[in-house]
DNA sequence: ACCTGAACACCGTTCAAGT
DNA sequence: ACCTGAACACCGTTCAAGT
């Protein structure tokens, strides 16, 4: 729990803003790396560029954060949190679920660069916690007993985080390198219908899926699968 | 160029390996990065490794790949290939999918510093048509038609890309920064049960999933929605 | 106590030069 | 025709030095 940690101490020492006129802390910080992520930049997060757009030197971060891990999983909490706001149980969990698998992720790709940076990693902090929270009491109410409903969070925070990831890569990538569905159209022109037939005459209805309804039509499925489940 | 070979060979002009003898080509890279790639180095890819590994100059590599880029494509679908090698259309399509989604991972961890880099990207080769060959073959065997298909087909190799990017970075982060499940049940003990009863109680259950059992796991999850779906 | 700035060991890539 | 090696503009990180 590395913030708001309540201090021991009875006195509790004053932040003492001698030379916080333009001090940093954690806060200010992460404040400024989500104002720079969200661009198209891919290392928008370097410690230099950070450095420059909060007026100090790049290693100064080093003050307030153990390394750039450290950072990352800070902003990737602060984005969790940022996506758990407003958000509401319903009475239905599949609602509830689809939720929170959709305005999490939302969150994330509204600052590409920290998505795919620390998607994979677990923060252990304030947002996931109540991301989990949130996550196992809709399992609950569905009528999963513990640890099945430990087992299906597991798959479904990693189908979110891992889709998230790779989602913020693609958007990245941008325009670089042909990445665009055109082009995925365009090469299957000189591959062989006899030996390819179904991948020739399906590219362009392939190429055609966007993301966002991909993942939206993987999530629905992967729900359909949870609630088949406990059917029997 | 004068070969020491007999002259005016009308027909078909040799290879004229003169210059080949540790000359270098496409396949000979490949090979040498896959043998690089496996360790837990995680930038064993970095051109002045590749080119220590091969005997040559790092800037070598431009002569035979415009970029980075192009020579992580053509890993990626080297590995996607020799993952598809000996596989077998099952009577079941329900088994070919799973097989699919199996074999084509497994293989991509086998490199891990490929699947991070290149599995969110359309390598448009020989390995990646094969793979979508097989797999759309499966969705018709299933009754899918081609507009479905096309659908299930991208949600099933997106799934499987992002979840085995999101695996092979976890390889790769390692011992790392705590990011053993251990850590996580520990972090759990400052947390207040009040605010998170359930994610404090259920920590260790979550910590105890392993990812190759949570992929499976969601896999069945999708693969039941999949073929919910087909039941309506 | 906090910040600076040079330095270190790395990246991918370019380009004039070698043979 | 193919390869080399210095150079460029970047990385994250360390550490002695400033105030």
């Amino acid at each position: 729990m590395d913030t708001n940690e309540p201090e021991d101490d009875p006195v509790k020492e004053a932040p003492v803003p001698r030379r916080r006129a333009q001090g940093l802390g954690r806060d200010i910080i992460i404040d400024a790396c989500l104002k720079l992520a969200g661009g198209s930049d891919a290392d928008a997060l370097s410690f230099r560029k950070i450095g420059k757009a909060i007026g100090a030197d790049p290693t100064a971060l080093y003050r307030h954060f153990a390394d750039k891990d450290e950072l990352l999983l800070a902003l990737a909490d602060r984005v969790i949190a940022v996506g758990m706001e407003g958000y509401v149980p319903g009475p239905r969990w599949e609602e509830s679920l689809r939720d929170l698998m959709l305005r999490t992720r939302a969150s994330f790709l509204r600052y590409p660069q920290v998505a795919t940076l620390a998607a994979l990693r677990v923060t252990r902090q304030k947002g996931e916690l109540e991301f989990i929270e949130a996550m196992l009491a809709a399992l609950e109410l569905a009528g999963f007993e513990r640890r099945e409903a430990a087992l299906v969070y597991r798959a479904c925070g990693d189908f979110m985080l891992a889709w998230t990831g790779f989602s913020a890569g693609l958007v990245l990538l941008g325009e670089q390198s042909a990445q665009d569905d055109n082009a995925w159209v365009r090469s299957y022109q000189d591959v062989s219908e006899q030996q390819y037939p179904l991948a020739v005459s399906s590219v362009a209805l392939m190429a055609g899926v966007q993301d966002e309804e991909n993942y939206r039509f993987a999530l629905d499925l992967l729900l359909g699968g949870i609630a088949a489940r406990l059917g029997n």
